[in-house]
DNA sequence: TATGAATGAGCGTTCATTCAT
DNA sequence: GATGAATGAACGCTCATTCAT
């Protein structure tokens, strides 16, 4: 059986071993679990040193500071994931309805899953980090809706959808994602049940399908 | 002899001698701001007495500590005013999606507004004072959750919603003013034209209304 | 007998008296000491706080930065006796090679008594505080080497003193004064006699006013 | 086959490896840079190692820390020097006045140039570095004063010379020369038109000759 | 009741030094 | 011999909290 990583041999452990390259995505996870328990301010660069098995200089090493590794972190987990969304819609040919369906259940599994976090981080420390929050803003948001309201007009085009301003559809459409994210993050921890966002989410592709068509539908003569 | 504190006369008794009584709102009053503006961790005491017009020494007069400042905040806050959409809602007795329809604007209203950065500090610091969380949770999210679970039986009842389980379909009904707050406290700053609240709740209950009627429809043989 | 202010009784004595007004310059006495012994860099903040008899917290209440501690203390040690050297130079009006030897016996003995540091630590410190440099240079040097210009001058025009560049007369003047101070600071330790500053001085009055005199007169037809 | 290291070729021999033993002057030389620029604890080793052309490592294979490199410095740096004068002035064979004219001419250059910043780093890291000082006390002053004392004496001993304490003298000497060395690394970044060192030390030279004479001559019958 | 001077624990950051490679 | 990743002690600075007045 191989030796596990886990719990390294001290006597033939060697103090470090050059990782340079493994080193800056090893403190950045760490520090995304530090940052989600504890908010940018109160967390220490040790504790994020330490999480990631190394002393508080080595974190110095590969960010300048603790406000860089911040912004690092929140660059490089967004934008990746953005962009495997925005293949699938830019791929897509076809009736709007059935897209609008999988792009709600394909974004809200990743939003209330693996990045659940990032809505708090940032909704958390925007103030702080003005910054960021223009990031987050104009190369998130922005470009969300942008992607969105691409595949709207096709709708709104077609009759199928009711020509509203597609800011105001793209919120209604992401709401509910976002709110499972920040349950999951704040108040899960108390939940017996814990919360069923699929079925929430299923829910709510179903809801905003029915009454958009509905309103499309008023809105012909 | 020096007058006695026993039988003040109220034309020479200076004015701020009432605020004795007020201080400890007021500091809350000045604390709400600072918190919002910084979060927690980086809000100083010294800022909050600033703008309270006292000085620290005077907030440990009221307060015990800082954490104990912001728990009076969050608790003070948010009862009251929920108390005000309760008391609308048990004494109406109507059909129930006219209901709907004032719930969301009033309560949109608030938490877009005066309200709005209340999400903002939760979600920043659940994190860190559980005993925060876990009190929103139960004494205002449950709270809400079951007001609006009684009503939305009485839809179900009358066959004008559907039957589908209560905590989603608040959440769902909740979500899009909860990212008005969100967007509100976190974004806005980066709008050049602002968000249009008004008209967003306003479709996103046309939305809904429809949605579940249809939905309901479906359901009926 | 009055209570010396050197034991105080720690059972009776209070944490702290108000003495806002006398805490800076406290403050700044006990910064000297510790910058003329360590250097600028050297000098830890705690230690200044202690030899001030206060903590380090104290010492950023009066001062917002260490540099803001040095930079206070160059000015205000300097410039109050620099103005009491001017006023004997302008008061003064006679033949001017008596005036010439007091000054320099004046300014000699302060140079290289409670003044000796200061030259240590702009020579230290100039490189990485140009701003001290700065001040150093033109508000103590070029007003030193003005005053003397304005007495030097009337000495030429009489035919007491030859016609040389002022800078370098002050230069000239002034350099033994600088070695007294230098050799203070950084060598007396070593010396099992003491260096006679006062001979050195007035060794150097008696030679100077000789040289410059041979040299005036050479210059006369 | 490896080739051996035995007999390296000379043809295809790099030409870096005659560097190997170069390498400690090489750290030397770019430390001297560091510590004049930035003073003892201010300098990085880091620094020093890059102006070198090295990595840090490199430098503790030469020098076991950073006070040694320091020390190295100072040793390295003023006795070749100083033994070129001690050359000069102990081969010579005439009147005295027309060596001093030459020695102060010679030193004066040489302490205002190339070794002006040696008195800096002296007097600004003498307090940290005991050691140093009294090496430099001993092995550099106290044999400048002793050079200087035996020619002094045979002026004395012609009648040229007054009979003044000889360590008054060269300190009256020395002066001027050191205030030089100091105005260049101090100042000199403010002055509009640069200090005239030679005309400094000339008119120096001048004023200290005709003032000696001027003594010795009142000082005979 | 109110003040604000004083405290001291705590954290971000730096950098001399070590040592596996 | 040379590298440079890693360490950890040290220090500047902040700020919640205390308490004499």
């Amino acid at each position: 059986m191989a030796r596990s990583r886990l719990h390294p041999d001290p006597f033939t452990e060697p103090r470090w071993r050059r990782r340079k390259d493994a080193r800056p995505s090893e403190i950045l996870d760490a520090a995304l679990g530090v940052f989600v328990e504890k908010g940018f301010a109160a967390a220490r660069i040790e504790d994020i040193a330490q999480r990631a098995g190394v002393t508080k200089g080595t974190v110095y090493l590969y960010f300048p500071s603790k406000q860089a590794v911040f912004e690092a972190l929140i660059r490089q987990a967004i934008l990746p994931r953005f962009e495997a969304i925005e293949a699938i819609a830019d791929a897509y040919d076809g009736p709007i309805a059935p897209l609008f369906q999988r792009l709600i259940q394909e974004v809200g599994q990743r939003v209330a899953g693996e990045l659940a976090v990032f809505p708090k981080l940032i909704i958390s420390e925007a103030g702080n980090f003005p910054e960021i929050a223009r990031f987050y803003r104009f190369e998130v948001i922005a470009r969300g809706e942008a992607l969105f309201s691409r595949l709207y007009a096709k709708g709104v085009a077609t009759g199928e959808l009711p020509d509203i301003d597609p800011r105001i559809v793209t919120k209604l459409t992401v709401a509910p994602l976002l709110l499972s994210a920040i349950w999951k993050t704040t108040f899960s921890a108390f939940d017996e049940e814990a919360l069923d966002v699929a079925a929430l989410i299923q829910t709510h592709a179903q809801v905003l399908a029915r009454g958009l068509a509905a309103l499309a539908r008023e809105a012909r003569p």
